[in-house]
DNA sequence: TTCATATCTTCAGAGTTTCGCAGATATGAA
DNA sequence: TTCATATCTGCGAAACTCTGAAGATATGAA
């Protein structure tokens, strides 16, 4: 198969792995420092196994890594970059009916502040 | 429902749509400029319901516009950033096992160089 | 006008994949 | 062992993809 034809594969293969609200959040719980599993359950207001799942598929994918304290199970970005890549997709969604500007202006100054103790996903 | 929620559910879907070999390929080809769909389907050798399918639902999302001229319907990216952000995730596919660093290279030099007359996809 | 052709789109179906839930399971701490 | 944490498995529902056939529309020839 042509290179390019793989190349558009597996970005295709990204881009699948990201196309979920669920772990779209996931990610930009990350984006500054690592978590364990329950902080992004509650904070997302998720089920465990849901999370969980989300989380295994990050790591297959080597989107997360995993470290493990305890019975605690902390998971951290890869490439943190991958975080502020996904916000640069925003702008592919101004203009739309179904989301206001102010939304997507909240959502955005959120993802990408700096640390906030838990300023509600 | 939260903005934060309903903000990466609408991400979700750019990248949903976006999660597709043939999109990709699609919207990589039209990042120089407008194309015919005729055009479309010989340089990506795939069926010509599928292309025009394909636009369809890019169309439907605003992705790419449509002109028609004669018997031919020209599309180009509404956002043509939108093809420069979609080559910056290869950066999250470098290192994989399945792919080699060179055919990522290739097809980045492809999709971000001077138009060329049929580069072969 | 009528017909044939070229270009593109839409439809209908079958096959595949993904999702979300529930229950069972595994792991570590005390 | 017991409790809490985290993961795994299996199933039905929904969404997505692909293909071939049929439908639209524009052009040009007769």
């Amino acid at each position: 198969m042509p290179n390019r034809q793989v190349v558009a594969k597996e970005l295709a293969e990204v881009f699948k792995l990201i196309a979920h609200p669920d772990r779209i959040r996931v990610i930009e719980e990350l984006r500054v420092d690592e978590k364990d599993v329950n902080t992004l359950v509650e904070t997302l207001s998720l089920p465990g196994p849901r999370v969980s799942q989300h989380l295994s598929l990050l790591k297959a994918h080597r989107v997360v890594e995993e470290r493990r304290d305890g019975r605690r199970h902390y998971y951290r970005l890869t490439q943190p970059e991958i975080a502020e890549w996904i916000i640069e997709g925003l702008a592919f969604i101004e203009g739309r009916l179904s989301i206001s500007a102010t939304a997507i202006k909240s959502a955005r100054r959120l993802w990408t502040s700096e640390p906030k103790k838990s300023a509600s996903n």
